[in-house]
DNA sequence: ATGGCTTGAGTGTCAAGA
């Protein structure tokens, strides 16, 4: 089984990036994240006839995240249960008996701020749902815009980002308490080259010069984990004209 | 130097992203 996530920064804008991926991936099921739309402008009808129907909890302008498999899809979840929260941040569902939980997590903008103490707080949720999910759905992965660089070597210039958002103590041990839980970080169950990242700024020539951080992330349940096969960046929609910011990381799961 | 692009909303120019 082939499982993706993308934030794709706009699907009406990307569509035709997503189309192409999906006809030479092949994937079984891809999450997006930041479609920044409502269902009246989805394109459900042209990622259906792509062989993808999809599920969305969208919203004008900002967020919005989809799941898009091949086969149907079961016990829908929409937003992150027991956490108020008018963002559209949160989709699940099962897909051939394991579950995805397609989450773009908060940006948090700078450390101390309002909408750092959100993230914060929507980290902790996410947290605690998980626990009792993963109590029903032993075959569980986590995948999203987790707007977390886990570690240094995750950052190009880990001594300018030191303590600063998407990096900061409080947000790393937010990641830590996934690990707890028993989900893996799949890209780093192998060999990677070094200054892998998924996501470079627009500005600066980022992707150009590589300054990226590995922000996008597949975590696996150790029932998935131990069945992993390989787990890369896609790179390559990045170097297409009119990119989204992120790049598209992927997962294969042997059966 | 707190900027630099890109998007959506909307037709001014700003909020938000990371």
């Amino acid at each position: 089984m082939k499982i993706a996530t993308w934030n794709v920064n706009s699907l009406k804008v990307r569509l035709p990036h997503v189309l192409d991926w999906l006809a030479v991936e092949q994937p079984d099921a891809l999450c997006l994240q930041e479609t920044k739309t409502e269902d009246g402008g989805f394109p459900f009808d042209a990622l259906a006839a792509a062989g993808y129907p999809a599920i969305h909890n969208g919203q004008k302008t900002y967020n919005g995240v989809a799941i898009l498999a091949r086969h149907s899809v079961q016990d829908e979840v929409r937003d992150l249960p027991g956490f108020d929260d008018p963002q559209k941040r949160l989709i699940a569902a099962t897909v051939d008996g394991v579950r995805l939980v397609c989450a773009y997590m908060p940006n948090g903008q700078a450390v101390g701020s309002d909408k750092y103490a959100y993230k914060l707080r929507w980290l902790a949720a996410l947290a605690d749902w998980l626990r009792a999910e993963l109590q029903r759905y032993p075959r569980l992965a986590l995948l999203g815009d987790f707007n977390i660089a886990p570690d240094d070597r995750d950052v190009h210039d880990p001594a300018a980002w030191q303590g600063q958002i998407l990096c900061s103590e409080p947000e790393r041990a937010a990641f830590r308490k996934f690990v707890d839980l028993g989900l893996a970080d799949a890209f780093r169950r192998f060999d990677q080259p070094e200054k892998s990242f998924s996501w470079w700024d627009y500005r600066m020539m980022g992707f150009r010069r590589n300054l990226g951080l590995r922000i996008d992330h597949i975590m696996l349940s150790p029932a998935l984990a131990e069945r992993c096969q390989a787990c890369r960046i896609d790179k390559a929609p990045r170097k297409l004209e009119r990119p989204s910011d992120h790049a598209p990381v992927v997962a294969e799961i042997g059966a």
